[in-house]
RNA sequence: GGUUCGGUAGCUCAGUUGGAUAGAGCAUCAGCCUUCUAAGCUGAGGGUCAUUGGUUCGAAUCCAAUCCGGAUCACCA
């Protein structure tokens, strides 16, 4: 019965006992078992509702023999049980919980399954080269680190990727605007981060873009032609070109300030504890697709227009057609994700591919998805969105013209700063020196906004009040501290709070057995997520983990410990994240 | 309009393959405490699970319709 979690032991007893009994068979979807609601005595418990009708028993007296029956012969696992209507109520024993504890709090691999031997590949973070990362990036990002992690936990062999967006128009926008406005300034000069230098430049563009388009309009010129004649965006449309013939000092100035960008992701990637075992740039995939596109001729799945266009016609699986390659014979959005897509799968031989990417690309991925299907490209029915939807502020929607938006390294260091400034206050640190102090503040900082980005339904949109969210109330200290940190090593406190106690009775304690019976769940819950690429569903489970350790934390021991041991502790946990 | 996702406490959100009296945090109120008057402790109030109908022993959960909100329906990416 090892490595079975306590419901499956509990299905498969119950599941003998019932044939036992009834000299019929049964399997663990003729009943329920689930963990008993506080309010009522025991563990675990049988819904016994479904097999009254097939039995011919009332509820209570099922529940009475099944009861019997299973204390009978499993008098180690369950020590009573209780029957209230059709709730068969079991606990389990306290030597069965300790056993438990004890097999597991040195297993380093606890709650994590063996090698399955899939390779799965996450995409996720996708950047843009004209502008820093901002709050809704960070939701990207956890989400893809966290279903990664979890695919990983869960036995798979994961490959992070990220597609860096760096050409094409609002590329060239930024460009044009440092060429005419910066004077030769760089990051280094204005002593300004990367990616928020190149922003400014953008943001620079946009403004007077407004200007030129307003003189013009001041004309009487129509708003949609005053947009495409403004003299500033006939330079960014003329560099797009200059791009892409390959202007030597087009492609200077391109590759000199992508550079600056790149330097300043890298230091938000690394605080925030994102990486990619492999990055792809748009520069050079937008061309792929091409071959895709002869080869849909060829079988049949595209058709050519009268003007040379090609489409996909999708009407009969309810959508519309769609082209694949302008009439000019250059190449469209779709048409490199479905270049980008085969090259994964030739290059990695995946057998499942992840995009998290936000619900305003519902109708594109479910194309992409339909398009490789018909290409028979391998596993296309293996492409997964893992769709997501915006993170609006109190204020409403984050808007980047209106400069509404949230950007990250603000955000962070603005949790970052609360965290400290309560820590400070709780005066819980005096004996922490400089170096473990920045590190404790930047776990329990980033550890909130994770909490409050992650549990969140993916799909569902979410609104973030800074002001709020920003939350060191009560247990939720603890609890940020524990957020990220290895279950294992909880578990491993716990096993040492029972075994090592100096009381001579092997009774657990309320707490404590509640507390085990929360960590059993771990990796039925890891698994859970994994089925279902839902992170939310483990930042929910590890607040209520959180919230019963919180409760062991301060009631027990560990409160009373003296202070370096109290400091050792708190050093542990920071260094777990 | 078509497609699609959502609607649960004052706010932000959980709610497992349909199960017991629908939960948490914040906010509110009462009590505890006070040299710096608390990101603390105990407790309380707060719900037509958008609406209506259906399925059944049993519905926030499944089905249908309606209302409200978001996203999308480009030779943009």
């Amino acid at each position: 019965m090892k490595g079975m979690t306590i419901i499956q032991m509990l299905q498969k007893a119950a599941i003998e006992s019932l044939q036992s009994l009834y000299n019929q068979p049964f399997t663990e979807k003729d009943f329920q078992v689930s963990q008993t609601k506080p309010e009522f005595e025991g563990n675990y418990t049988v819904v016994l509702f479904s097999l009254t009708k097939s039995l011919k028993k009332s509820p209570e007296a099922l529940g009475k023999e099944l009861g019997d029956e299973l204390i009978k012969n499993h008098s180690h696992i369950f020590s009573k049980y209780n029957v209230i209507k059709g709730f068969l109520n079991l606990t389990i024993t306290d030597d069965h919980l300790l056993d438990l504890l004890n097999r597991n709090y040195n297993d380093v691999c606890f709650g994590k399954h063996k090698i399955n031997g899939k390779k799965i590949m996450v995409e996720y973070s996708s950047p843009n080269t004209n502008k820093p990362i901002h709050l809704g990036h960070l939701r990207n990002n956890f989400l893809g680190w966290s279903v990664a992690e979890i695919l990983k936990a869960n036995g798979y062999d994961v490959i992070k990727s990220c597609i860096v967006n760096d050409r094409g128009i609002h590329i060239c926008k930024s460009m044009i605007a440092w060429q005419k406005f910066a004077n030769g300034a760089t990051p280094q000069t204005t002593n300004t981060k990367g990616d928020h230098f190149v922003g400014e430049y953008y943001v620079k563009f946009n403004g007077e873009l407004k200007k030129e388009v307003d003189e013009l309009k001041n004309k009487g010129t129509d708003e949609e032609v005053a947009e495409k004649q403004a003299p500033i965006m006939q330079q960014a449309q003329a560099m797009l070109l200059d791009w892409e013939e390959g202007k030597p000092e087009v492609i200077d100035l391109w590759k000199k300030m992508n550079g600056w960008v790149y330097e300043g992701f890298d230091v938000t990637y690394k605080r925030i504890g994102s990486y990619f075992d492999i990055t792809y740039y748009e520069s050079n995939t937008y061309l792929l697709g091409k071959d895709i596109v002869k080869e849909g001729l060829a079988k049949g799945v595209f058709f050519k227009e009268e003007d040379g266009s090609i489409w996909i016609d999708l009407t009969e699986d309810g959508l519309d057609k769609k082209i694949v390659q302008r009439r000019d014979g250059t190449s469209v959005y779709i048409t490199q994700d479905i270049g980008l897509a085969k090259q994964k799968y030739e290059e990695y031989k995946i057998d499942k591919s992840i995009y998290v990417i936000g619900d305003e690309q519902n109708y594109h991925m479910k194309v992409l998805k339909l398009i490789a299907e018909k290409l028979d490209l391998p596993n296309a029915k293996n492409i997964y969105h893992l769709s997501y939807g915006m993170v609006e502020l109190p204020s409403g929607k984050m808007k980047s013209r209106e400069g509404t938006v949230v950007d990250a390294d603000e955000i962070i260091d603005e949790m970052i700063s609360t965290a400290k400034h309560h820590t400070e206050e709780l005066g819980k640190v005096k004996d922490f020196n400089e170096h473990e102090l920045d590190d404790l503040y930047e776990t329990l900082g980033l550890g909130a906004m994770k909490f409050y980005l992650l549990r969140v339904d993916p799909k569902k949109r979410m609104v973030f009040n800074p002001e709020e969210s920003i939350d060191f109330h009560g247990f939720t200290g603890p609890f940020v501290q524990y957020t990220y940190a290895r279950i294992q090593s909880v578990l491993r406190k716990v096993g040492q709070q029972s075994t090592v106690d100096s009381r001579q009775s092997t009774e657990l304690l309320p707490l404590e057995k509640e507390l085990i019976l929360t960590l059993e769940q771990y990796s039925s819950i890891i698994e859970q997520a994994a089925n279902e690429l839902n992170p939310s569903v483990v930042a929910n489970y590890v607040f209520d983990l959180a919230k019963t350790f919180n409760s062991f934390y301060t009631e027990h021991s560990i409160a009373n410990a003296d202070s370096e041991e109290k400091k050792q502790l708190r050093l542990q946990i920071a260094s777990m994240t």
